[in-house]
DNA sequence: GCAGGATATGAGTCTATATTCATGTCATGC
DNA sequence: GCATGACATGAATATAGACTCATATCCTGC
């Protein structure tokens, strides 16, 4: 904590939760296995089939997925089955997805992606 | 579909515009700013004693918020006021919050947080 | 024109975390 | 018991991305 001083962070407990959940999700495989895994549980051996990743990284990030809450691991004879912990999960990653992509359609390219910000778009406001 | 060899990634595409978004959207200060913007439209220098970060780096953050298209910005004199492109975002950035808490309360500790995955809870599942 | 405040940018550093390799543990079948 | 396949874990490394410092650019008022 470096803070100049105090410098109090207001809604900085309304993240707590939020955030690290977003840092989870962010990851391309860890993504990949929830979508793989969809409303069925699997066994790790078809995840590292289905993902191409090695064992010990699919291991990993079924670790991380699973202390977040986000799946469930349970044992079936030599297998361990992985499930996803609630598909509302999915709506609302579903429900983000389509608002990117409705963005996209809609102004096609990225608006406000040039370099610098537009030197004097406005001449006065006020 | 499985995939012979080559480890095809199949819905990788389809995370090409969700994994960015996640990524920006995890990152602690860039959603303060978020938060902090609302629905009005605020100077640099508001955004910075609210957020009490260097003005470096908050000008770094409004960058990649604005690049992705999250956030507009409009100068107006001598002030850059940045406002939230779409409401949108918020509402669906609440309803995973809601989700989480909602989690977090009814299971009160994390499910499934246990260190190993539990050695043998189902004799035999077939 | 010049001065000064507001913002952006670049280079360099630092830190968190994904990845890999090797090894350990657990369950099953013999 | 032992061997084997399925997962998990630890240490070491690699890398992406946030942070800082210094500097450049733009706007306004004089």
């Amino acid at each position: 904590m470096r803070g100049t001083c105090a410098a109090v962070r207001p809604s900085q407990r309304e993240q707590s939760t939020i955030i690290p959940a977003l840092k989870l999700l962010g990851e391309p495989n860890r993504l990949h296995i929830l979508y793989g895994l969809g409303l069925e549980c699997r066994p790790v051996t078809d995840i590292i089939r289905a993902t191409g990743l090695p064992q010990s990284n699919v291991s990993f990030h079924l670790r991380v997925l699973r202390e977040a809450g986000f799946v469930r691991a349970e044992r079936r004879g030599m297998f361990v089955y992985y499930c996803l912990a609630d598909p509302e999960l999915l709506r609302i990653l579903l429900e983000l997805k389509g608002w990117l992509e409705a963005r996209l359609a809609r102004d096609g390219r990225r608006p406000g992606a040039g370099r610098r910000t537009p030197a004097s778009p406005v001449k006065r406001t006020r």
